[in-house]
DNA sequence: CCAAGCTCTGAACCGTGATTCACTCCTTGC
DNA sequence: GCAAGGAGTGAATCACGGTTCAGAGCTTGG
């Protein structure tokens, strides 16, 4: 044998991986999904398309994992905000339901193309797996407060679905349209409304920003 | 001249049309849009690929009549179930979740189509205007119940879009996969996730199915 | 029945963008 | 330095489905 990859090799391989993967990670934040032609991807990594399919096997792979790395950035952020630690069901809602609205202003394009944008199946089927996501995230929110008797018994996993639906579609309009300007009351709309929506077992709950 | 059209012929070509754009329907209602291909409308509608161009000028076209006429049907049927007529906004909203809920789970597959398959952007933008359609018809609801005190002012076209989202989602789980098993419990899970939404002047609102 | 002009047909065409592959250039171990 | 293979290249190829169009077959008014 003449020819092994040595350590420094493979880590200017993972280095290149890398590379194309952000370089795709950029152009979708740029001008969506349709934007990311493996030319686009390609050439913005500085790399030749032939090389992209050495890292990936396929396009669907690649924006599938693209998909994937944007998308378990912004859930792990909403399982922080709301993880469990003594505060009240309502309060980590808020929590959650604030971080979203906001991160999903705050880099409009990107949002829409994660929840919003037609896509091909592959990465169709990882938006659904990410709905579940964060739907789990509330819903397991939901169960705490059940448990704890803030909130009366219900199906905790539709309204947790609810409560995703409606934060993704009353951010769809907005974030299609450049309009971050009145952003502050529309997340405060927001989270009032997903509040709204507790199966609280006394008067409404409160929360002040 | 030795041709023209006599109303006779006038009328087989609208009766083909026609044929074609329920074929079409149809096949959406079958399969989804990414079934509907040229050929598979034209072969279902029992006439040449080329004929269908005789009636629409393009693909883009025909989906997309084919999806805003299925989509005002439904729309139509919303509004009415919502209509002012002396009900409390409560009720109002209560009735409109309630029909929503019913037809998309009794037709899944096209409900699936409508709210939430991978479209090209011809019909993504039905699709948006279908959503402010909803979206309208329950803020309308929801200013007349502002109006007449039932409700707190509140940013309703903010809340009708969450409203009409939460609906959405909460049901695209069940719509993929054919569970109208529990279709019963899902819509009232619905019904009452809607009414907890309204800013209600007053204790929480009182509804039975 | 005829000429004019329409409708219908479906195989061929075309544009797009993913994928391949023959080739060149590099890395490795001796 | 050099042989053995791996890595990088990008123009050519391929797949796919929408779109076209030349010819066959109808309809119409006279």
């Amino acid at each position: 044998m003449a020819y092994r990859r040595t350590e420094q090799t493979e880590a200017r391989l993972a280095a290149a991986r890398a590379r194309i993967a952000a370089a795709a990670l950029d152009q979708v934040a740029e001008g969506g999904y349709a934007s990311a032609s493996m030319q686009a991807v390609a050439t913005r990594a500085g790399v030749a398309v032939g090389s992209v399919y050495r890292h990936f096997p396929s396009k669907a792979e690649l924006v599938a994992e693209v998909f994937r790395s944007a998308a378990q950035r912004e859930l792990d952020v909403v399982a922080t905000v709301t993880a469990a630690d003594g505060r009240s069901a309502a309060e980590r809602v808020a929590a959650g339901a604030e971080a979203f609205a906001r991160r999903a202003l705050a880099a409009p394009v990107l949002a829409y193309a994660q929840i919003a944008e037609p896509v091909d199946p592959a990465v169709e089927s990882e938006r659904l797996r990410l709905r579940r996501g964060y739907r789990d995230v509330f819903a397991l929110v939901l169960e705490d407060g059940v448990v704890s008797g803030e909130l009366s018994p219900h199906d905790t996993a539709t309204v947790a679905a609810a409560l995703v639906g409606a934060l993704g579609e009353a951010l769809v309009g907005p974030l299609g349209s450049g309009a971050e300007r009145h952003s502050d009351a529309l997340v405060a709309t927001l989270v009032s409304f997903c509040l709204s929506c507790l199966p609280t077992t006394e008067g409404a709950p409160a929360w002040s920003p």
